[in-house]
RNA sequence: GUCCCUAUCGUCUAGCCUGGUCCAGGACACCGCCCUUUCACGGCGGCGACGGGGGUUCGAAUCCCCCUGGGGAUGCCA
């Protein structure tokens, strides 16, 4: 795995010798000198986004990946995507592609990765091995039966659900299963970090107890793989969720004991569903890409997502490259948020009325072709688009919307035709009709002179007309403005189904 | 239970660090009016919050303390 020493390592060691000085993560002269050093060359800013593999890319992790990426972009620093699949059980590379797929789909694309940590095993055994070697971890043969029974005592005698430390000092070693567990290196100490998003965060050694870094299995746990690879891949700043604030101090003792410089630290709070609870399945689809099939633009999601715990000023709506420009960790809330579903629309509803008519209409065949919609034999796609932009909340409310400008047989809504398609309209449509056959073409000024003639023959209002012809049509009563219809529907068609809903008046 | 984090309209938030310009601003949702050939879009207006209690101060949404609420952690998950 460590072929050549990779570009940022060279960067940082040139960083840190030629000045001579002491690279730390958590001290204002680093940020001060990364600030300096940043004006001749690019950033050191290294941040990942480290999801495993056990499910879909869920909204809350989507947002911390953005976050990641925008303020990567922003600094000019380096985004890299690493695959947690230490859990060997539980991950799947069914997984692995649906993460991908989600974050090609919000446009979040890494700069380095994506690593796997289950190429690197080798590496935490050896980093175990060294802390083994170093007297700062030890082998502990209790079973899972006895743990659980010690903790249920603690807690039942009030105490903290601790691991007690029983093979902590143990000089025998039996031919026995065992976990490598990492020695808390001070009872009575404290740890400290100063978080980006919320300050300084301090937790007493007493709370905590001695880590498992290693399985009976062989293979290592996240809190150890987690710092070996955040350390090892040069990370300088760690964004993620706010749950796992409680881990970063036992995370620090072990970068202190590895030997590593401890990177900063920013924790996003979480997202939660209406009722206040963590975001799950029960309050509709928390997955990325359940919003792309239920017709949502990626930029949607982006603006919405950064706008949950984020904000600037009174502005809503965010562009990529707005984001790039703007996104700061310092306007980034300290509490949880309520993921609206609402909002979301607004923004997916808001991105279709200004969204380019071209583009849209490539996104909106797959909505078409699932409903069965042949479109070669229907009018011009980008024209339907156009006509529905600004009512169409999602692709598949456009889609939807759609149907009937392809409809080989217009099937009429039953209140619409017992109400518009009666015999005493015949008239009217026969005017309708007349008129229309005469048009040399379909654009809006011949269409205006067009009905003017009909209401002129008909002695009827607008109004009057329009609502049979949209039935006629669209076969509903709800439907884009008859010209635009008429238009895009072209006068071969238009006619044809006026013709058949004369024969259908009764 | 214990520890950690957190607290402005129903929701997302601005304001808080640098107390007075805030009888708290914007957005979503909701309600009303206008526009209108339908449905929408849009425009205008309305409803609606500083969790509670103590301090500090001439003055607190803003600073301090306590309580309460919410979230998280407490895994040989990540």
């Amino acid at each position: 795995m460590l072929l050549a020493m990779p570009l940022w390592q060279s960067a940082r060691k040139k960083l840190v010798t030629s000045n001579r000085v002491q690279y730390n993560h958590r001290g204002r002269l680093a940020a001060c000198f990364r600030f300096c050093y940043r004006s001749f060359q690019m950033s050191d800013l290294r941040v990942r986004f480290a999801p495993s593999p056990t499910g879909t890319l869920h909204i809350g992790g989507a947002r911390t990946a953005l976050f990641n990426y925008l303020l990567a972009r922003k600094e000019q620093g380096t985004y890299v995507l690493r695959i947690e699949d230490t859990d060997v059980a539980r991950s799947t590379q069914e997984s692995v592609d649906a993460i991908l797929d989600a974050m090609h789909w919000l446009g979040l694309s890494c700069d380095e990765g994506p690593f796997y940590q289950s190429d690197r095993f080798d590496l935490y055994k050896q980093k175990v091995q060294q802390l083994l070697d170093e007297g700062k971890a030890y082998k502990c043969y209790c079973t899972q039966e006895e743990l659980d029974a010690k903790r249920e005592a603690a807690m039942k005698a009030g105490g903290k659900p601790k691991y007690d430390g029983t093979c902590r000092n143990r000089t025998d070693s039996p031919d026995l299963p065992y976990v490598v567990r990492f020695r808390l290196p001070s009872d009575d100490g404290v740890t400290t970090f100063i978080d980006r998003i919320k300050g300084k965060i301090s937790i007493r050694h007493e709370e905590l107890d001695d880590l498992i870094i290693q399985r009976t299995d062989g293979t290592p746990t996240y809190n150890f793989v987690v710092v070996v690879d955040d350390a090892e891949m040069g990370m300088t700043l760690v964004i993620r969720g706010d749950d796992h604030i409680n881990n970063t101090p036992r995370q620090i003792l072990l970068y202190e004991a590895l030997g590593y410089p401890v990177p900063e630290f920013a924790h996003v709070p979480m997202i939660l569903g209406a009722d206040k609870k963590r975001l799950s399945k029960r309050h509709g689809a928390t997955s990325v890409m359940d919003y792309q099939k239920m017709g949502y633009l990626p930029e949607a999601m982006v603006n919405y997502l950064v706008r949950l715990g984020w904000s600037c000023g009174d502005e809503e709506i965010f562009s990529m490259s707005d984001l790039i420009e703007k996104f700061t960790l310092e306007n980034v809330g300290k509490s949880a948020g309520v993921f609206n579903p609402d909002k979301l629309l607004w923004l997916n509803a808001h991105y279709i009325k200004s969204g380019n008519p071209q583009r849209l209409a490539g996104l909106l065949e797959e909505f078409l072709t699932q409903k069965g919609i042949d479109i070669p034999s229907g009018p011009d796609l980008v024209e339907v688009v156009k006509s529905l932009q600004e009512r169409a909340s999602t692709l598949v409310e456009m889609a939807d919307g759609a149907a009937f400008y392809y409809a080989a047989e217009l099937e009429y809504d039953e209140k619409a035709k017992g109400k518009f398609l009666t015999t005493d309209q015949r008239a009217t449509f026969q005017a309708i009709l007349d008129n229309l056959a005469q048009c040399q073409q379909f654009n809006e000024e011949i269409l205006e002179k067009t009905f003017a003639a009909v209401m002129e023959v008909t002695g009827l209002k607008f109004g009057k007309i329009a609502q049979p012809l949209r039935v006629a049509l669209t076969g509903g009563t709800a439907s884009p403005s008859i010209y635009q219809v008429l238009q895009v529907l072209g006068k071969e068609r238009s006619l044809a189904r006026i013709q058949r809903a004369m024969e259908q008046l009764g």
